[in-house]
DNA sequence: CGTGGCGATGAAAGCGCTTTCGCGATCGAA
DNA sequence: TTCGATCGCGAAAGCGCTTTCATCGCCACG
């Protein structure tokens, strides 16, 4: 167990030639494909142990054509959000014998580039919100990597998986009225990201349904420090008597703002979000919940079953694109308005 | 842009003839590495997009030797510590060039498996705190695969990241016995991972210096959940003064049982934990606050920098480990007592 | 004893790409 | 016009592994 400063990196040929087999031999007992004598087994393992031997993935990837690895692009893990759906396709998709690939396309410019690149590098790949654009995706696509869409809007021949955010927003949006509210507003911007575009779409059409105007969003990041910015210069005036937040973090900033300048919740003013992180519940937040963990393992396991269907037969025609929306759950909390009952935890 | 099913993978044979050049013209154009005729690079290019070729990195890296791919190790991804330590190793990481694959061993059996299939797959290897044995850490190393541990106990010849948890406990410590707390007791299970059990090993080290004696850790899981079961059985009876929690989430808990048999916060108990997450602003918790992705962009540039030294000279022998502590910083609310001036922000 | 059959093993052909080597062709200078 | 120097490009050798295909003993059976 010496850590030796070895010169050449361990191969199957070192193995085989310490063990006075050929590589066929070498392979067959570590992958276990094909009967061989226990002696020669045993002399091989030993020698792969002394060795410290570990195959190189690449020769073996190359050797069966594929690379045992499936990627994740996402914008960024700030968070509970994401972290969550990453968390869910690393679960499935090691399940499944894939190795994950991640990508945050954060705040780098080239991030088209880099999806491509990382396309070359695995079996199947998902492509979360707004991290690329949709030509970038469908070349990908085309180019013959089985892609699954995440919260996100679907492209023609791609699986696509979604929550139900306009439909949540919908349900909140009426929650909020049958509270009383009337002057909404809405906190986040809809050309950011396609969930916040559904949500307020969402509202906005809850709101006409209840005989509302549609409210103007304000535009605004998904960091606490946004949302706290926006909703201060929002409060500073002629203020509505509901912000609803297009995550968790925007509302909590309001929150804060609220508070900054003597506004009591849900008295003076209601405020919900969307995620129901952690904090959510320690500040009291009505917000709309998420199946985080259920939408990375679908996706993963969607992924997984495009690349077998393509496995067994490449010549057979695509199946047609999937697309599934996942339910959400509305959390009723005590920042919307006063309930019958205290909101519960 | 139509998508066809095509039967076979691009590969740079399909493109070479479609532009009637050799394979060799085809990668010095894609790859820029050799000058190559306006006329015929422009070929090649069209031929490439119209193909939609994407190369494969595994002939490329076979070919070249290296995977340009780093692996991080995790426990998992729940709360945000995880996850920013996570983000900050990617974006470092592919700042370097290297594309980054993770592994969570959360709940899995194999996991000492599934990081040697791993370490097959890159060129280094973050691996952190509780995730696998030693010997397996060390095989890896042993095995030519650059190493750099992270948020755990150091190992002979590997480098290590740790943070300040110890001396930052004693700091918890001394602040409160400062506030009069004296019944102090511990919610986390030391044994469970190095960073709690340096947590725990600090404040008994600090109430030891203060004449007090050192409380015995209440074992218990990191979730909220975990972290409210157990402090319900601890205040339940003759409870102590001050709950240290093993991080932010287990003290939340604290804070939850509390509330629940109305136990009010500061006053009738004080709570603290570790981690500095969204939730503790909200809930006024004093914390300690962790460079988090610091530690992962730290851990990436080591990795890279191991891997280029084997690189530049493969015979000499490795650089002796490194070491390094990060620091961390307390965060004071108003959970720990009361202060002169209104707790921060 | 002679064979067909089978289990164990080795030789060698790729997988998709990069890169060295070398060969014509073209260019500048004498 | 001629000769060495470039330049542009193709041929081919790997990179580390899996996987046929062939071979070689050895056994049981006739």
């Amino acid at each position: 167990m010496k850590a030796l400063s070895r010169s050449k990196p361990v191969t199957i040929y070192e193995v085989a030639r310490h063990a006075g087999v050929s590589i066929a031999t070498v392979s067959r007992v570590l992958r276990g494909t094909a009967p061989v004598a226990e002696q020669t087994s045993a002399r091989v393992r030993a020698a792969a142990q002394a060795l410290h031997f570990t195959p190189n993935r690449l020769g073996r990837s190359l050797a069966e054509g594929r690379h045992a690895a499936n990627g994740i692009v996402f914008p960024d893990l700030v968070g509970p959000y994401y972290a969550e759906v990453v968390l869910g396709y690393e679960e499935a998709a090691s399940e499944l014998g894939s190795s994950v690939l991640i990508l945050a396309t954060g705040r780098r410019r080239d991030a088209a580039a880099a999806v491509v690149e990382l396309a070359g590098r695995v079996d199947g790949l998902v492509i979360m919100g707004n991290t690329v654009d949709d030509a970038t995706a469908a070349g990908i696509a085309a180019g013959g990597v089985p892609v699954v869409l995440l919260a996100r809007e679907p492209l023609a021949g791609i699986d696509t998986i979604r929550t139900r955010n306009a439909a949540s927003a919908k349900v909140l949006a009426a929650h909020l009225v049958e509270h009383g509210h009337r002057r909404i507003a809405f906190l986040g911007d809809p050309a950011g990201s396609p969930d916040v575009a559904g949500r307020f779409a969402g509202l906005a059409a809850g709101l006409r349904a209840a005989g509302l105007p549609a409210p103007e969003p304000v535009s605004c990041g998904l960091e606490t420090a946004a949302g706290e910015a926006a909703a201060a210069v929002l409060l500073d005036g002629d203020r509505p008597d509901a912000i609803v937040g297009a995550n968790d973090e925007v509302a909590l900033g309001a929150l804060l703002a609220a508070a900054a300048v003597g506004l009591r919740v849900p008295d003076d003013l209601a405020v919900t979000g969307w995620d129901d992180v952690l904090a959510a519940r320690f500040a009291g937040l009505t917000t709309v919940r998420q199946p985080m963990r259920e939408l990375g393992a679908t996706a993963a396991r969607w992924v997984h079953r495009r690349i077998a269907e393509r496995t067994a037969d490449p010549n057979r025609p695509l199946a047609p694109a999937r697309r599934r929306i996942l339910p959400t759950q509305l959390v009723v909390r005590r920042s919307c308005g006063h309930h019958g009952t205290p909101g519960g935890s």
